[in-house]
DNA sequence: TCTGCCACCTGTAGTCACTACAGAATCAAG
DNA sequence: CTTGATTCTGTAGTGACTACAGGTGGCAGA
């Protein structure tokens, strides 16, 4: 209710200080009020808005998919099939990364089982980077 | 055999120009020897070298992970148990990052599942972007 | 040999998403 | 009114490259 300093928003999402500002630059979140020496005064909107960055950020949302639901609107106001198709989208990259995780597991995996782990210069994990099949 | 020059090795390679540059900057490939006239010129040894690092490099291994298997020798002299050690912490970590992305895709994908996907303001992305638990 | 042109040189600056600092001003408590 | 914590702006640093500007080198054809 009462304002809120960039400090405690701060404390209140767990976002940096400089990270806070940073945004506020980039037009990701909105400029805050100021007190008549300058500091920042934040109202619970912006508590909201930023959990929802950091959260989005943490899903892996990349900084312009953010933007481009925000822009939509803002969580408030966006239309769920927009909303609807970037998350989509985010979802097949996130399976394309999982994919290619899986594959490099299982390379490194057998490779490292494979690996003899003795004090000689003869070693699977050097092979298996020197070759250059995938 | 003969010297091959820094774009002869892009592309043998395909490492782009300015990074086999910056590579040699950063310590990660020896420095070539010049023409006359200051042109670098390298040798097979420094294709295998660079492909090595690519290779290490596309299977996610950092930078400071491939120089610290260069430091033991580079390929020809590192020993098995070292860069064992590091190939194993590596592949945790592509454990771990594998483990996030696999709770991620949960979510989103029920989340995706949950939408409605019409034309409306109610949207189960954005429930789920606004709700903190993870 | 001269000319043309591409490849190459160095050094600097830009990218992204922040993070870290310096030095000054403001705020809140006592 | 003083003190100490917080916040302010602006700049620079990070990592791992990438991109450019402005100047040479190397080599083929005339």
């Amino acid at each position: 209710m009462a304002g809120i300093s960039i400090g405690e928003l701060s404390r209140l999402t767990g976002v940096h200080i400089e990270t806070i500002r940073y945004f506020e630059k980039v037009g990701l979140v909105d400029k805050p009020d100021r007190t008549e020496g300058g500091h920042r005064v934040y109202a619970d909107q912006h508590v909201r808005r930023l959990g929802f960055i950091k959260r989005a950020r943490e899903l892996g949302f990349s900084p312009d998919e953010v933007r481009a639901i925000l822009s939509l609107g803002g969580p408030e106001n966006a239309c769920c099939d927009e909303v609807r198709e970037i998350a989509v989208h985010h979802l097949e990259q996130v399976r394309r990364k999982m994919a290619d995780l899986a594959r490099l597991e299982r390379l490194l995996a057998s490779t490292v089982e494979r690996c003899s782990g003795g004090h000689v210069p003869e070693c699977a994990v050097i092979d298996m980077l020197e070759t250059a099949a995938s």
